[in-house]
DNA sequence: AAAAGATTGTTGTTGACGACAACAATTGTC
DNA sequence: GACAATTGTTGTCGTCAACAACAATCTTTT
């Protein structure tokens, strides 16, 4: 069909100067309920408030947390592969690393190969405190599952799976 | 389980300063797989970035287009309903709406009711631009669809249907 | 081997965005 | 009428993506 068919319909009191207190939910969304992008962003901020308040206590953000997985399961990768990998500007990751280094969670190691790049691992400590942040991101994980279903979970994660 | 289980397996090449040049995606993720809001945030990256593609000519962004969207269904809102129903902050509606009513898409209407708060409109401008943007944000779903599937992306928005 | 081009890490700028705090004008409550 | 709450506004701060420029260092070309 053609957009013309999506006639907007004003709810009520069109007029022009009314503005009487509208009781919040009884707003219509019209257009937007169509919209994946409308819904996975609504998603992605209750998602992301959720990880950063059960990460709280070691403050860690979901990005910080992303650039110490890979290094962990990946040590030695460059900064350049590490920015590729997960879609973060490399000016960007300079920042983080900086910060993650600073709290003696990363270092950075000058390769021999290339000396241009530097080689990324993890401190001891911060092997440690890694692990205690995967235990936190999996009770993050659990209140995702109560606030969705397990199931629609699993599904989401299958669906979207190409884009990690 | 326990997050002790999750052992990190360091893949190969451990040492310290090697760094040799990865082929990109030979790179693991480890935790990163089972975790929905990494999933979700690289699709809401891919969504918005064909969103704004998509509406390039248009110069119109996802929040302006559901600002517009809301004020189009629900004519005479004030501006902290909008907030409220879109989940912005009142100060940052402000922006926004100093910017379309530049473009002259939408008036602010001094309430009669409650000389407080202002009473949103389409301008007659803005409801055919509107039109437009709606024909536009449509095949920007299309897009949607060719990526994750017809299918997938109903289930996605039934998923997800609590959170819009 | 020297010159030209590409890559890596870094610094800086811009703009969109969320979170807060303060304020004047206005409304609601006691 | 005094006092608290709400609405729009202005401002600051920090996060984040997108660029552009740069020095140091490979890589390729000749």
């Amino acid at each position: 069909m053609t957009a013309t068919a999506a006639r907007t319909s004003p709810r009520k009191r069109p007029g022009n100067g009314a503005a009487r207190p509208v009781d919040a939910d009884e707003i219509g969304l019209d257009a937007l309920v169509g919209h994946a992008g409308y819904a996975v962003r609504r998603f992605q901020i209750w998602i992301f408030q959720d990880f950063i308040r059960t990460l709280g206590d070691v403050d860690i953000r979901p990005t910080q947390y992303s650039v110490l997985t890979v290094i962990g399961a990946n040590p030695g990768l460059s900064q350049m592969a590490v920015a590729k990998r997960l879609g973060i500007e490399r000016a960007r990751l300079v920042h983080l690393l900086d910060s993650l280094e600073q709290r003696k969670l990363v270092k950075r190691v000058k390769s021999k190969v290339d000396r241009r790049s530097h080689a990324l691992h993890l401190t001891p400590q911060g092997e440690t405190a890694l692990a205690k942040f995967k235990r936190l991101a999996a009770e993050h994980e659990r209140h995702v599952e109560e606030k969705i279903g397990k199931e629609n979970r699993e599904r989401l994660l299958r669906i979207l799976a190409d884009f990690t």
